[in-house]
DNA sequence: CCAAAAGTGTTCTCCATACACCCATGC
DNA sequence: GCATGGGTGTATGGAGAACACTTTTGG
């Protein structure tokens, strides 16, 4: 079969922002590179898209090659395409960005030996290529997307307290929120549900545990909604 | 050099869905296809991406090249990336949407000489390869955009009545708004300039025409806002 | 008994909504 | 004078924001 584009063509890449929660710290995942250019640098997890592959499957590969990670929520970001964001020649990348509850997701450098690791996303270090612009943009779409989608609740155990909710709202959107009004908020909601479950081995009073109703979430979300916190 | 990917690459294309507003319909562009595949079919203007330009500069050119628009309001959508998106080999797309007012912009089918016109949104012919996938996500975009960025001013020409602007509202949001509410509101937001000016030939009352306002309308950004209609 | 976080209601303010009539103009 | 859209104000309800103390548990 003859090619629709007979002509140079630009390479195309995914790359992945994952981001995970560590205690009350935010977290993403990032490679250290073996290979020029920016060989000892630290990039996001990404690679080549094969010809036979669709853009989110190979996000899915390259989080599982590269930081054994499977199963996550997955969602494209953008399509970075500047002429010379890659120094060695023309390449496009397709950005996703993944939330995962490390508690669940142990992080491995997989296959190929590279060193992977969790960084604070307030304190990284400057990253290959136009990977900080990448993850700029992903801290911002996270910040938007959390206020209408409860995409939050990815990145939390499957049972976890209000106040861990609260706190996880509060590190992404930057910004202190009153404890009564986010804990009515959110149980008006009404996809939070209630175990007879507390946290255990604290050092004061235990909270109740609470879990994520995904049913009750969709008939929410079918009766038409707005998500506030 | 040696090349970063010896593999065999997807081809890289862009196509842009463009909204314009004609009277008070919302119209989008479609171009008719003079080759296979889609032979005779309508699609959304877009071509292959050069090696040596951007994701944006490559949309620009087409929609120059398609439809001789020049200077509009462009921003990245989505990108489609089907492993079987197109019949011919893999081929991947990076999708934008564009707002002109129509008044401005007049189309032509350009320099390749294929026919381009103006459809009413609500009533397009079935669109080749995955385009209708593509309009229907720039629609469901433009929807959620004009509620919180005043990017509808981009559809109407420089002056234009209130009531114009809350039938694009209208029409894009698919409800109808309550008048006053709606001038209040509109008005408050601050970056909407009165002219001294008054619609002509109308065959009742002209009504007043206003401007919108960017340095005003950035200045109200900075101060942290909510844009809401 | 002290430290630490859990849990719980009320008030006020503001904004979204609902609603109806007179005005100016062209024909 | 009639048809057509332009232009205007008020009242009500609901939601967001501010705010402080008691309870439980472990150490």
């Amino acid at each position: 079969m003859p090619y629709a584009y007979d002509y140079p063509r630009a390479a195309l890449t995914v790359d992945c922002v994952v981001f995970g929660l560590d205690e009350d710290d935010l977290k993403v995942v990032l490679i250290q590179r073996d290979l020029e250019p920016f060989a000892g640098a630290w990039a996001l997890p990404g690679g080549f898209v094969h010809v036979d592959e669709s853009l989110e499957d190979a996000a899915r590969r390259e989080l599982q090659e590269e930081a054994g990670l499977s199963k996550v929520f997955l969602e494209q970001l953008y399509t970075f395409g500047d002429v010379r964001r890659d120094p060695r020649e023309r390449i496009v990348t397709v950005a996703y960005y993944a939330l995962v509850n490390i508690r669940d997701h142990r992080v491995q450098a997989a296959t190929d030996a590279r060193n992977a690791a969790w960084f604070p996303v307030t304190d990284t270090p400057t990253l290959a290529f136009d990977h900080d612009n990448i993850l700029h943009a992903a801290l911002e779409r996270l910040k938007g997307k959390v206020r209408y989608r409860p995409i939050g609740f990815e990145l939390l155990p499957t049972k976890f307290t209000l106040s861990q909710l609260q706190r996880l709202y509060e590190t992404i959107l930057e910004r202190p929120l009153d404890k009564r009004n986010f804990r009515r908020k959110a149980l008006a909601m009404g996809f939070l549900e209630e175990t007879d479950e507390i946290e255990q081995d604290v050092a004061h009073r235990a909270a109740r545990l609470y879990r994520f109703n995904e049913k009750k979430y969709r008939r929410f979300v079918k009766q038409g909604f707005l998500f506030e916190l």
